[in-house]
DNA sequence: TACTTATTAATAATAACTACTATTAACTTT
DNA sequence: AAAGTTAATAGTAGTTATTATTAATAAGTA
């Protein structure tokens, strides 16, 4: 079986086209949003496989989830590290080049939990809805 | 970042009983957890009514929305700014004393957003499951 | 008081997933 | 290659968390 060395998932037709559109895009978008672009190479894919295979992708470190925009998840092909901004209004996701760091003196904060990470991102008023 | 002025809302009893328990909690409890204590005060109140009333408090900035939760929002009756810590696996959302600030050098990122604030959240394991 | 507006409880509706199922495709063993 | 086994898919049903609607009630105002 051919499996890639990130995840342990086989790159099937769909997931492949999945994965391909979504790194061509800079706008972070939802499923739902992917999907009609997939459906333009694979008229008959079902949109529960986007979902899934979006899930599956992610879960294998393929892509990047976004769960904080707004009431629906975003997703990011782009795999450099970097920080996100998204709009208060419209719940876009724009990427900045800059790559924020945790100040030192945060590298051990009180607390019970078992600090696994941590996540900074912007927000603010795209141009669109200014 | 900035902090709002409360906003004129009438504080029925419902919403001072809502806001009571939920400034005693340090929990970060969802819209359902805090309707079940808020019942044993109000048996009759409905469970929309604190929905919409977690909204109408969060949108007033007499509490704090958390969205990046898992997929339930948490709400926060603590307005010192303060930072969280979330567990991947159960989604609990614990306080962390610090308050971290944005360095210095991250106040001028190249961007065409219109920049309002940041948010700063950790993410681990909670003790219990560890 | 009479009128107007805001809020409520109860419930219906919605949005965004998520699970299920029968079918097909891919891999493994014979 | 054929048969057996497992994984993935399309289509659709179901779920969950929230949001809207509605008729009744409470609060504010003239
Ligand atoms: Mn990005
Ligand atoms: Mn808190
Ligand atoms: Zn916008
Ligand atoms: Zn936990």
């Amino acid at each position: 079986m051919k499996k890639d060395k990130l995840g342990a998932i086989r790159l099937t037709e769909q997931r492949k086209v999945i994965l391909e559109e979504l790194k061509q895009l800079k706008t972070h978008p939802t499923a739902d949003e992917l999907y009609f672009i997939v459906k333009k190479i694979l008229p008959k894919i079902s949109i529960a496989t986007v979902y899934r295979n979006l899930e599956a992708l992610s879960a294998a470190g393929y892509i990047i989830k976004i769960k904080s925009a707004g009431n629906q998840k975003r997703f990011d092909g782009n795999m450099q590290e970097h920080t996100h901004i998204r709009c208060i209004k419209c719940n876009k996701v724009r990427d900045i080049e800059d790559k924020i760091e945790l100040p030192e003196k945060y590298k051990n904060l009180k607390t019970d939990f078992n600090i696994i990470g941590f996540n900074i991102d912007l927000y603010g008023i795209c141009p669109n809805c200014l």
